[in-house]
DNA sequence: GTCTATAAATGGATAGAC
DNA sequence: GTCTATCCATTTATAGAC
């Protein structure tokens, strides 16, 4: 309802993240950010004066965004397969949407053409998620609610590479395909008795 | 060592191939073509006149290359297991390299700025390879050879994200992410007796 | 903080000579 | 088939007024 938003550069960094979620870093521009919020294109560089800068803002708004809901979903009070849920219906599918991708895979796709000041926070966001989800199915097999051979973090590999894939596809074979392939992860992680 | 390449045009295709695979469909130009291959763009314009009808070209290829390798891998004498290997190691990490990712995750990442003609092919091509890989898994299992419950389809979702999220991670971590994740797919798959 | 204006570079694309 | 030359739009980025 305010004309003047309290935060313009809180403003920016939303949408910017939405076009890096649907459309990859080098696939907006300056240009895109300016008509979208009515604002001139010389108003965001004075926001952010290059877009790398741009892109280390945005790393660390993905990085908060992480440990906020990482924290959320460990204090659950339910079993490890509910915090599990967590993250791929609260995290990942709620931040993601029917059109957005989760914005760390996007980033990866775009690694070739990323300016070197992202990589680092790409590599660091991508260790912390593998161990949280790693932490999460320690914890489930420890207390006999989840099955799975070898490492934790194998089986955290296997499960964070079909989430994410999982929204890439589903953006272009629809949702059935999302739903498909969570569906199926569980079943095996819960002991295939299914 | 012929200076006249029989086939410019094959080799324009090469490639892009190569370039959407490290960089992406966007994010590579007939300037890149050009001086790789040493011409001018006017003489890429002139076998490809617009982005979109290179776009289509390179659909192709990689249609004929999947055709290619899904006969060859159906043909193999060996078990169901030999065949999805022959798939992920021949197929996939063959073609793909350190630096490379599957070209269709690559189209599938830059969806939203694809050239329409582009679209229904990325569909088909998807498609086309789950419905190979789900004929492998029933295969399998049908012969006590591999378990998994339920739809053959759901199964060769998680394996296909599964591989495919592979190759993007690894690009930034390490082969050892790619080695991981096969490793920990095929445990679950063979009845996870390991 | 936002604007106008503009620079400098790049990308896709075309015309026409050889 | 390849070249030179050129066009037009877009993108990142800066200078300076308000």
């Amino acid at each position: 309802m305010q004309t003047r938003p309290k935060n313009r550069k809180q403003q920016i960094l939303d949408l910017a993240l939405e076009l890096l979620q649907t459309h990859g870093f080098e696939s907006f521009s300056y240009q895109d950010l300016s008509s979208k919020l009515g604002i001139t294109k010389a108003s965001i560089h004075h926001h952010f004066p290059k877009k790398a800068d741009l892109g280390v803002a945005l790393c660390e708004v993905i990085q908060d965004w992480h440990e906020r809901e990482f924290t959320r979903a460990r204090n659950l009070s339910g079993s490890a397969m509910d915090k599990l849920d967590a993250y791929v219906k609260g995290t990942l599918r709620y931040a993601c949407g029917d059109k957005k991708i989760c914005p760390l895979s996007s980033l990866q796709a775009d690694i070739a053409s990323l300016p070197e000041a992202m990589r680092p926070a790409l590599k660091r966001m991508d260790d912390h998620e593998l161990n949280f989800i790693a932490e999460l199915l320690e914890q489930g097999r420890d207390n006999g609610e989840l099955q799975f051979v070898g490492a934790a973090r194998s089986q955290a590999i296997l499960f964070v590479l079909t989430c994410k894939g999982a929204l890439q596809y589903s953006r272009v074979h629809g949702s059935e395909v999302f739903d498909a392939a969570i569906t199926q992860m569980k079943t095996v992680l819960l002991g295939e008795s299914a």
